[in-house]
DNA sequence: ATGACCGCGCTACGCGGA
């Protein structure tokens, strides 16, 4: 099985490139993140045509997360226990959804960005991988043979040659030792991350600036990833950045990130 | 060539992105 995730900058935006994707792609589940719409206004008749079931979840015009399927689609469930909410009213935004699909649940997230090291919005995304975290930890301690998979945008950059230039990063977010650590806390609560063995660096990103040159240059950042139960990690057995589809006109910023399982 | 930000919304410039 097949099994992608992608922020595709605007589903709306995107809805030609992602169809011609899907076309070619053999996906048979993708995550999708950053739909930058609302519920009314998602475009299902991508997913429709193609014989893909789909749920969505997306307030207002930031944010926003989907899963697409052709192998069947059930129990959805948007946010999960605790996950955190931000603003003035700590209300909770559309960054987390997942549904179980060929026998796998599959979660598509959007993990929020920090935006400086010093701003609300920071504590917001430790807050938010924390609760991530423990759901994760409680899912494994209810049943460790469970088969399940985070997939996103995780906004961090685990290593140094995870992003072009470690010093250009310096006082900057994606990079900072307690966002690592609650990267690393996922993965010490039993979760493996399989797109990193399958496709090693280093220069190897799942994002690229818009500004500066930075996809021609091959500056890039490798922050999407797929973090699987011990289930199912085992079974991972080619992993791929589509980085060609980063290529033209009218990219999203970041690449499909693809792991095909055998389950 | 892969080429000098992009998408969104009370349509106009500020916000968020990373």
């Amino acid at each position: 099985m097949r099994i992608v995730n992608w922020n595709v900058n605007s589903i709306r935006a995107r809805a030609e490139r992602v169809g011609a994707w899907l076309d070619r792609s053999d996906a048979d589940v993708l995550a999708i993140q950053e739909l930058k719409c609302k519920d009314t206004q998602f475009p299902r008749e991508i997913f429709d045509d193609r014989g893909y079931e789909v749920a969505f979840h997306g307030l207002n015009q930031w944010n926003g997360v989907a899963i697409a399927s052709r192998v069947g689609l059930e129990d959805v469930e948007i946010g999960f226990d605790d996950m955190p909410g931000f603003g003035e009213d700590l209300a909770s935004e559309a960054r987390a959804i997942s549904a179980v699909t060929g026998g796998v649940r599959v979660y598509s997230l959007y993990v929020p960005n920090g935006r400086e090291l010093d701003h609300p919005h920071y504590t917001y995304k430790l807050q938010w991988l924390e609760a991530l975290r423990a759901v994760a930890a409680a899912r494994l301690a209810a049943d460790k043979d469970e088969k399940f998979v985070l997939t996103g945008d995780f906004n961090i950059a685990p290593l140094d040659e995870d992003v072009w230039d470690i010093d250009a990063f310096a006082g900057a977010t994606h990079v900072s030792p307690p966002e690592r650590a609650a990267f690393q806390a996922l993965l010490d609560a039993g979760l493996i991350e399989t797109t990193r063995p399958l496709a090693p660096g280093p220069a190897v990103y799942t994002y690229w600036d818009y500004q500066k040159l930075r996809f021609p240059k091959k500056e890039g950042m490798r922050i999407d990833f797929q973090l699987a139960s011990p289930a199912l990690a085992p079974t991972a057995a080619a992993a791929m950045i589509d980085r060609e589809e980063r290529k033209g006109k009218g990219a999203s910023d970041h690449a499909p990130v693809i792991v095909d399982y055998d389950v």
